[in-house]
DNA sequence: CACAAGTTTGGATCGACGTTCCAACCGTGC
DNA sequence: GCACGGTTGGAACGTCGATCCAAACTTGTG
């Protein structure tokens, strides 16, 4: 006769576990959720947390909407559009990069209400920049998928590397001397890129990426389509 | 007393196994191969794939070489370098295109051989297109980024349309409708681009991404660093 | 030609995962 | 005090990647 546990007192609520999936996340990354740790986490079963919700990847959506709509909603509304414009590409860089599982879900997908939040923040700005209506479009288009793809990236990294700063180092050393080893005649630039690999920093690269957006954008007045 | 099966007469290798990985992924997606799948087509056992592959990342990361290299060295040599930068970035899409799982594997393991490659084919280009060797790390960063980031976009709506151009319309009209219906008082730009969503094509909108970045890149030589 | 050593193959098996299903539990209205 | 519906806990199922080992073949050596 095995007595069965005792029912939960406090009500679950699909918050509260999108609160607890969050905290595994970022404790152990990706692998790390699965609905055995969530039942454990909150003492639990199977069957509560899928009455709340639907599935997997309806849990990774609803936590990816929550990191990102804190994020869009921290940008001052009336600041200059360039400047705002960096402002929320940092904001974004910087939850990816605390939350790298952010970062894999975008990718995975786009479709839902996180993206969409991302797709006005930028570009509901980009239009007050003065970017000509049809290009608008793309503009907007391009410097999201720039954003989506060092998001991607990022998480890659933290997959691999535990999140640990000395890993880190060793890592781009690693990767910078396996580069600088390839023979300069087939790989020239990938050859000469090995210094630089070794001593930048993700963040201002990705700035520095924003900006050379910024700056094709602003030709685009100038040269409207033929 | 059951029999074993007769062993095979040919011999395996990793190409083969490579090559059948590959044209399961095409048929089926990404989630259709498994390595049950693998031993039916290739009538074997788990064994003899293991023999010569490390494990699933292996096999998609060998697949993904295997298709960027062909894009790449398609490309003509001594072709204009602008001009040629357009050149590659569209095989790429194209290839990503047709095998959105490349898209997936681009954006979950940069590290690899293919990304490499990438790497080199757009930075050298750069390279002669007179930007300053400062900026050229970071120039190359964001493009590739830019390409990483339409992969992974790329693969993930492949992943939900079956590859029908049926679906594709009715996907694009009915997401385009989402859009339209939003309130336009919170989300104005996402609500005006509706139309274009419909009425968008990816392929020009990825080179028009393209254009935006190269014109960006084009500004870095008038103004240097400060 | 024999036979040992090494390589390649086939498939049983393992543990972990997402998900389904259902009995037990509890609050609420009658 | 009793039925009923929204909630909860956990056993069970099917599938996956991966491991492991014996059988089947190849190669080298005398």
């Amino acid at each position: 006769m095995t007595k069965r546990a005792p029912r939960r007192t406090d009500g679950l609520s699909k918050e509260l576990i999108v609160k607890a999936a969050a905290e595994i996340l970022d404790e152990g990354g990706e692998a790390a959720l699965t609905f055995r740790a969530l039942t454990a986490r909150l003492s639990t079963g199977y069957g509560a947390i899928y009455h709340h919700v639907a599935n997997k990847s309806d849990l990774l959506a609803a936590a990816t909407d929550d990191v990102i709509a804190r994020v869009l909603s921290d940008v001052v509304v009336d600041a200059e559009p360039r400047e705002a414009l960096r402002t929320v590409a940092l904001g974004l860089f910087d939850a990816i990069d605390a939350h790298p599982w952010v970062g894999a879900q975008l990718s995975r997908e786009p479709w839902r209400p996180a993206l969409l939040d991302i797709y006005e923040s930028i570009g509901g700005r980009l239009a007050r920049l003065d970017v000509p209506d049809r290009a608008l479009f793309d503009a907007a288009g391009a410097l999201v998928n720039y954003v989506l793809g060092v998001a991607g990236q990022n998480a890659a990294n933290a997959r691999l590397l535990a999140a640990d700063e000395a890993d880190r180092t060793a890592f781009l050393t690693s990767v910078s001397d396996r580069w600088a080893s390839l023979d300069p005649a087939q790989y020239p630039f990938v050859h000469k890129a090995a210094t630089q690999l070794r001593e930048h920093d993700d963040r201002q690269q990705f700035l520095a990426g924003v900006d050379i957006f910024l700056a094709g954008i602003a030709t685009l007045h100038q040269t409207p389509y033929s």
